[in-house]
DNA sequence: CCCTGATTCGC
DNA sequence: GCGAATCAGG
């Protein structure tokens, strides 16, 4: 596979949505989860925060990877030796930006009764004319959220049975034994951690690869994936 | 073990 | 430019 325009485009959106190289890769198909981040930086993409990032001191120290060459060692570059300030993280917006305003929560007109808290209350804001949110005289609330830039996009983690392995959640190491039938709503994958080097799980590989018995001898055949032929 | 991203470097 | 190999942290 080679990376097209329109591969990039894929790659780019799901690489500042947040997806990980691996998932990445996955979705893009032909290509290594390396090969996505290698682009990914070419492509400037960098950023991200690494799970490997957090300290940045050592610059040249460790880390030669590849080819120590073996021959001379000592050229190094003793520059930037400073004593390490720690330089402001970079910074991690996160996501969500859920649940931002804190009620107002009425302080000093109180008194006498209980029931100190009733916080969960919602604001009550009226909709004017065009759609907009109204806002009171004494609220600061910013009038424009975060309103998200956010491309949309095709949402990938769809409205799948609670716990049961779909078919996007199969990888590598995961036991694709089906259970159900397929097209039905509760169909899934066993889901199970493979037995290495089979596409199922042992229990199913028991059941997939059956030693190959002396001729004549006969036994009830074991039952089918799916559940057997469907019966109408 | 699994995962993650970063980096290097032969191709 | 590409990506496997490797590193290194969680």
């Amino acid at each position: 596979m080679s990376w097209t325009d329109e591969r990039i485009d894929q790659l780019k959106a799901m690489w500042e949505r947040g997806l990980t190289a691996s998932q990445i890769a996955e979705e893009l198909g032909g290509v290594s989860r390396n090969a996505v981040i290698g682009k990914a930086h070419r492509l400037g993409l960098q950023s991200r925060p690494s799970p490997v990032k957090a300290n940045e001191a050592p610059k040249r120290a460790a880390a030669p990877a590849r080819k120590p060459t073996p021959a001379a060692p000592e050229a190094e570059t003793p520059r930037a030796a400073a004593p390490v300030s720690a330089p402001p993280p970079p910074p991690r917006p996160a996501a969500a930006p859920a649940a931002p305003a804190a009620p107002p929560a009425a302080p000093a007109a109180d008194a006498a009764s209980d029931a100190p808290t009733p916080a969960p209350q919602p604001r009550i804001i009226s909709v004017g004319p065009g759609g907009f949110l109204r806002q009171g005289p004494g609220d600061q609330q910013a009038p424009i959220p975060p309103a998200p830039p956010r491309r949309l996009v095709p949402a990938k983690p769809s409205p799948e049975i609670a716990d049961k392995t779909s078919l996007l959640d199969l990888t590598e190491r995961i036991c694709k034994w089906p259970m159900g039938h397929p097209g039905e709503p509760d169909f899934h994958f066993c889901g199970e951690a493979v037995n290495p080097g089979f596409p199922y799980c042992v229990e199913h590989c028991g059941r997939a690869y059956q030693a190959q018995l002396p001729r004549g001898t006969r036994r009830p055949p074991p039952p089918m994936p799916f559940g057997g032929p469907r019966v109408r």
